[in-house]
RNA sequence: GGUCCUGUAGUUCAAUGGAUAGAACAAGUGUUUCCUAAACACUAGAUCCGGGUUCGAUUCCCGGCGGGACUACCA
């Protein structure tokens, strides 16, 4: 049982015993002592002064005596205006200590055959060009927070939907065709995905060279986007691809390969990974059926010119479209059919799309779809929406040349970690392998906390030109605090010390020691909520303030030259529960910490 | 027009309806015969505007103003 819960009831038992009054037990407010005052946590007694039929203070007094009369973790207490503000016994703060550092899983509840599945989509990538830095956001949340679900007990399915047809594939195969003389990831050097993506700018600038010499004709710029070889060719490339013509098919297969291989390359640097891919060629005509369903049971109907639609207005929404008039799908179809397949392939408790908000609209339509086709995890889907990442001067544009590329990002981060790492001397002493590990740690860790720190729901700002800081709040801030501990440890190792447990829980220890292990205590609390609110930078923020009041206690306290065995004991007990709840808080986030750095 | 998201120091981010709104970066200053100074300490600086609910509002409600997204027989 945690402290809170064990207080909450002892205050309920004196608000009655006190006041004859029955509390809920989130009445009973319990939050943590602000810094400038004397204590751990705090009772707020405003709800109480009713009953009471005192002053505040007062109603303050009465209870924190009561609570020093009745519970022995109380210790001691003040009130100042409607507050009351306990102090905890060291003792229990450090029986607390040894059961967290006994506990190898602290804070992880465990997966077990009765826990329930949740599928979480993520990536969904074009295979017309390369991963950019919205992706990045993209995978970096969806990584982090199956890692939070599995966390909290759920078993996890992780998938990835490649959108791996369409106009916009067609278009870099035509490029490819007229201006690529042949040319392979082999032949140029070039990254599979970069390649296909060259030949998708080449296109989009032959096409725009088109409609101007059209638009110069005298045609409208309307009707010069849809009349121009290049648009009209890409268009009957499709036509083909859907006709299952073998030039076509083959030239697709040869092209998406390259951009797989180059994907994957992508995936592993950025260290995230799927348990299962669906490809959009495979599932684009899946929804048709359902939709069918849908149609027999009328939950939607069909217009004169044969089109099919959802009629939503009774849900606050529009009417929408789910089969053309030629009987073709449109995207939300799509999403049926997805949803279909992965509701045949796995027990689905609740699905969750890894998003941008862009698409809020779409999902809402999504869930009430799904619900009226039957599936039980329909109306509960979540959108897991967030926000866009933008530059200093506004939005990503591809055609603007102000896309941020993951890839090359990701090996300027680790760049950058080699040469702060070097101007510090950092790692002079370790070997080329140790070098490229800790480097590539510190470098993603970098860019990984700066994107996940920040409330998936908020856009985000990324300058480039600033790049990213390594000082302050910050991984690599929380990566070298990790490695002081450990390099403390390693000492304290050779030196033959013991420290598997505390031996003497009856220390005097400081008010900075104790809030140390009260931090700790918040682990748990923190993993679930960041489960609940779909928050990976609840996690980070957490770490965060755990590292830096660690970092105070590290400089203002010594471990090893501590004179008393027992205290010395004690923080190397304690710096080993913080580095421990790093490293599990920091690989929810999808980030590695080093041993040295 | 409609729907949804959002507005906090110069900048990037925090704050279950609680106490004097926290950090970091940037600026300025200090700390190293001492377990890693990628650290620590100090100085200065902010809730878009107007109402309402409440003992108490950055937070909830209403109305403005500003920013963003969506509102395709594209995906």
């Amino acid at each position: 049982m945690n402290l809170e819960t064990i207080l909450s009831a002892v205050v309920a038992d004196a608000v009655k015993t006190l006041y004859g009054m029955e509390t809920e037990v989130n009445q009973i407010q319990l939050q943590k002592t602000k810094k400038e005052f004397e204590g751990e946590l705090t009772v707020v007694i405003f709800p109480f002064v009713k009953a009471a039929r005192k002053s505040p203070e007062q109603t303050g007094q009465e209870i924190g005596e009561f609570l020093l009369q009745n519970n022995p973790v109380v210790s001691k207490y003040n009130v100042i205006k409607g507050f009351l503000n306990l102090s905890i016994s060291k003792n229990y703060w450090l029986e607390t200590l040894n059961e967290i550092h006994s506990d190898s899983n602290f804070g992880i509840k465990p997966v077990t055959e009765s826990s329930e599945l949740m599928m979480i989509e993520y990536s969904s990538p074009n295979t017309n060009k390369p991963l950019h830095l919205g992706h990045i956001r993209n995978n970096l949340l969806g990584h982090s927070i199956a890692e939070i679900q599995k966390a909290n007990g759920w078993k996890v399915v992780k998938t990835n939907i490649v959108n791996d047809r369409g106009i916009h594939i067609c278009k870099s195969m035509l490029a490819w065709k007229l201006f690529g003389n042949g040319e392979t990831p082999e032949s140029s050097g070039l990254k599979g995905d970069h390649l296909v993506g060259k030949y998708y700018v080449i296109f989009d600038k032959a096409y725009k060279a088109e409609i101007k010499e059209l638009m110069d004709k005298g045609m409208s710029e309307e009707d010069a986007k849809k009349s121009t070889p290049l648009i009209l060719d890409a268009q009957k490339m499709l036509l083909a691809w859907e006709n299952n013509e073998p030039e076509v098919r083959q030239l697709w297969q040869t092209m998406n390969g390259w951009v797989y291989t180059g994907f994957d390359k992508t995936y592993k640097q950025m260290g995230v990974s799927f348990d299962k891919i669906y490809y959009e060629s495979e599932t684009y005509l899946e929804g048709k059926e359902k939709v069918e369903e849908g149609l027999a049971s009328g939950a939607f109907y069909r217009r004169e010119d044969g089109s099919v639609w959802a009629d939503l207005t009774g849900d606050g929404l529009d009417e929408k479209l789910l089969l053309r008039a030629d009987g073709t799908s449109v995207y939300m179809t799509q999403d049926i059919g997805t949803a279909k397949l992965r509701y045949d392939d796995y027990p689905i408790n609740k699905m969750v799309y890894v998003v941008g908000n862009e698409q809020n609209y779409h999902f809402q339509v999504l869930s009430i779809l799904l619900d009226k086709l039957g599936f039980e995890w329909g109306k509960s889907l979540v959108h897991f929406s967030y926000g866009m990442v933008e530059l200093p001067e506004g939005k990503m544009k591809s055609r603007e040349g102000t896309v941020v590329d993951a890839d090359d990002l990701m090996d300027e981060m680790i760049e950058t970690a080699r040469e702060t790492s070097q101007e510090l001397g950092k790692l002079d002493n370790c070997t080329p392998d140790e070098i490229e590990t800790i480097v590539r740690m510190v470098g993603l860790g970098s860019l990984k906390y700066f994107i996940l720190k920040v409330d998936p729901r908020k856009n985000m700002t990324f300058n480039p030109k600033e790049s990213i800081d390594f000082n302050g709040n910050t991984g690599p801030f929380i990566q070298y605090t990790h490695a002081r501990i450990k390099s403390v440890l390693r000492k304290a190792i050779e030196q033959g010390l013991e420290f598997s447990r505390l031996s003497d829980t009856q220390l005097e220890i400081s008010e900075k020691e104790s809030y140390l292990i009260q931090l700790l205590t918040e682990f748990p609390t923190v993993v679930n909520q960041a489960g609940e609110e779909f928050s990976p930078a609840l996690i980070a923020n957490y770490i965060y303030e755990l590292v830096k009041e660690y970092n105070q206690f590290y400089h203002d306290f010594s471990i090893l030259k501590e004179e008393n065995p027992n205290i010395k004991q004690f923080r190397l007990v304690l710096s080993e529960s913080i580095a421990s709840v790093i490293k599990t808080g920091m690989g929810l986030l999808g980030i590695d910490v080093p041993e040295r750095m």
